[in-house]
Parts: structure tokens; sequence; C-alpha cells
DNA sequence: TCTCTTGTTGAACGACCGTACAACAAGAGA
DNA sequence: TCTCTTGTTGTACGGTCGTTCAACAAGAGA
């Protein structure tokens, strides 16, 4: 495969070249290419199988193309988790701000039920990101730029949440410390999904949600239909 | 440091013989150095620091005694992960029961009380053990015989929690799926112990413990003094 | 003191790792 | 069509990995 074909390639009679062996991407999208590749790899076989050979297969490039376009590959790592972190955590404040600018005649409670939703989304409460989760969780325990970024976001979503919350509690005259239940409830939601990905008898994606809704409701009254 | 001592050591005129290069172990003693070694390793530099250099060396014993003493590198890992879930589980089960046996006239909320707290105690509720935990759940996912002794233990503290939840509710007249409840308040202080694992800032282990007794008493009524 | 069992050692091996780099060629612009 | 830029390739290298195994020696029993 990786031998030059000789017949037919240089042939001088024949009416074609021999087709490009290779097809020249713009840096950026190569870059992404391979964020993506890295993170199949991670998710499939963990931090074992990160590895630059698997990498390269996985994206289909040759072996020296990371450390063209990354300075290493613990560089190609910090990639991956900030792209992970910035497409679940990210994701989710940007639509619950979309929602409530939209909106803006929704009642404060259709948004926060709309937040709380998504968390348990298929998208989100997702089995297939959890060697990701845990090497990336693991990653920050250990390195503080990402600590630094993983700070960041949280407080973001969490805010957002906590914002949800008091409009919701002060609409209806409750007294809720917001950002001890936001907190809560993004710890709730991480255990259970956490439980799930262990061992998927123990909760569905169902209960998991009641159970969100049910730790907010005890404090700020009802927020579902019916 | 690996060389042999030439001088002094063969010396036939002298009267002390040369020390000991090494001590010999009855196996069950030397499994538990290497196991407690691995665990120490794992928990300082993850799984990337899991190899057998590095955890002879932190046992203090040559290369090749991890093979002589089990059956792979993979195979000292499982006994790793085998010892932490029993450790950690298995002991609050067991302690829980004690408690129960010994002082058969306690409260069934004082039980409750002390089952909960033994979760935020710093034996348990412990940032050196995140990356033992983080790795172990990666296997968990992936290994089938660990994802059984997984199940078994979570089974059997979940039971454990549920049976002194229900024991609360029934005396007090509430109703209660204390199953349920018993698996959210597990996923909440498993929760709480992973945001404060990657960020002190966002709780302490205070407002942990006061967080699990909130859910708990939401269903069941007051467990605390005063 | 001597013998024997067996826990322990440490070198050797092949496999795989990440990185560096010289050669190559795709494709845009002249 | 030709030139030049630069994205891409693939080999080579030193280091580390897990495993094997022949030799060694600690220490109990005779």
């Amino acid at each position: 495969m990786t031998e030059a074909q000789p017949e037919g390639a240089k042939r001088k009679g024949g009416a074609k070249k021999a087709p490009p062996r290779f097809s020249r991407e713009q840096a950026d999208v190569r870059r992404s290419m391979l964020i993506e590749a890295a993170a199949r790899c991670l998710s499939v076989g963990g931090i074992g199988a990160f590895t630059i050979d698997r990498i390269c297969k996985e994206a289909g490039v040759s072996r020296g193309l990371i450390n063209h376009h990354f300075e290493s590959l613990d560089g190609l790592l910090v990639e991956v988790y900030k792209s992970s972190l910035y497409a679940s955590v990210n994701n989710q404040i940007a639509e619950a701000k979309r929602r409530r600018a939209e909106t803006s005649d929704w009642p404060p409670e259709a948004a926060l039920a709309a937040l709380v939703q998504s968390n348990f989304a298929p998208e989100y409460f997702s089995r297939e990101n959890l060697l990701i989760w845990l090497s990336l969780w693991g990653e920050i325990a250990v390195n503080p730029r990402l600590k630094e970024a993983h700070r960041e976001l949280y407080d973001a979503y969490r805010a957002e949440l906590a914002e949800d919350i008091a409009a919701v509690a002060v609409q209806r005259d409750k007294q809720v410390d917001a950002p001890a239940l936001a907190r809560n409830f993004i710890a709730l939601v991480d255990g259970l999904w956490l439980e799930w990905c262990l061992d998927e008898s123990v909760v569905t994606p169902q209960a998991a949600e009641a159970a969100g809704f049910e730790m907010l409701e005890a404090q700020v009254g009802p927020l579902r239909d019916s």
C-alpha cells in the first residue's frame, strides 16, 4: 500500500496521470481532522490508544503529520480536551442564551426546564464519551492550563444555571441558594451519568432526568408540565 | 547500588558475613507490598506511571518480581482495582452493619446519619484517590470481570443505604422510593467529590456533606441534631 | 553444618513509543 | 507549461515498555 505503483503510473503512452497519492489540506482543516481522529481513538481505547501510530492510521495520514501540525503529541491531547470541553459545556450555555434571546417572552421555568433537559439528551448523556472524560478529568487534576480552562467553563455553566434557577425562584417568591443548587445539580448529573456508564442497569436516562428535576423542584416548585 | 560490594563482603578474616542483599517474604506479603506500591504509583502519576520499572522501584524490589507474583502487569492492575473497590465500598458496608449489630438500640436515623457522614470522612472523601478511581472506572467500562465486581459491590452498598433509608421512612410514616433515593445520593456524592477534586473552590467537604443530608432530609425529614 | 526449596535478581530480547528530518509532490500562481 | 511554496511522506533513531529466564542466594529443615 505504501509502495509506489510503477505500472501505469509513469507510462508515457497512457492517457491519464497517476492519481494523487495524497491531498493537501489547509492547516486548520487538517488540525481538525487530527483532533477528531484522536478523540475517536481516546474514546475507544482510552489514553492507552492515544498514540501517534493509531491516530494517524485513524485519520488516514502518515506518521509525520502530527508533529508537523502540533508541537507534540501532548499538544494534540490538550487540543482534544479543549475541544471536548467547549463542545459540551459551551454549547449548552450558548443554546441557553439563544433560547432566552430568541424567545424573551418565555416563562423562566421553560428556559430552566430546557436547560435541564439538554443535560440528558443523547448528545451529552452518552456512553461514548466516558473514556474521553475520564482521561480529561485526570489531566485537569494535573495540568494547570486545563484546570484553568475547566474552571472557567464550569463557572460559566454554573452561573448560567444559577441564573435560570434564581429567575424561577424570584418569580415564585422562594428563598433559594441558587449557586449551591446549581452546583449540586451538576454533581448529581455527573454522578448519575457515571453510574449509568459503568452499569446501565442502575439507572436509565429517563430516571436520571426525573431525579434531576426532582432535586430542583424540591426547592423551586414544579418545572414540568402535567 | 546494584553492584556487588567486593570489599568486606567476601573477606575471610573479618568477623561478620556480608549483609543479606534482599529479604525473602511470603508470597502473600510480597503480593500485598506490590499492590500497595502499584496503587501509590497509580495515584501519583495515573495509568501512565503504572509501569514495571516504576512500581518495582517504588516497592524496592527488582524488575522480575512482578511477573513472578502476578501473571502479568494487567493482572496486578486488576488486583489494585479489586483492592481499592473492597477497601472503600466494603469497609463502609461492614462498618454500617457493625454499628447496627453492636448498638441495636440506636434509632434508625442515627445509623443512617453515620453512614451518610462516613462518605465525607477524609479517609474516603480524599483527593489522593482521584487518579486511581478515574483509571478504575475506565477499566470497569472495558473489563467484564471488573464490571461484575463493581456491580456486586455497588449493589450491596446501595442496598445497605436503601435499607437504612427505608427504616427511617417507615418509622416516620413517609412514602419514599428508597432504592432510587439511595442511587441518587450515591451519584450526588460521587459528583460532588469529583467537582471538589477538580476544583476545590467549587465546594468544600462540609458543604458536600450538607448537600448530601439535604437530599435525604427532603424526603425523610431531619437526620441531624439541632 | 549441610542440603534443598524457592523467592529474588538482573540482563537480554523484541515490540512499540515519540520525535526529527530529508525527500517528495500537490497544487496555486506566474 | 513552468516554478515555487509548503503540506505530506516515511524512514531512522534513541528510549522505554512488558516479558522471559538462567543464575543466585536466603533461610528453613535435617
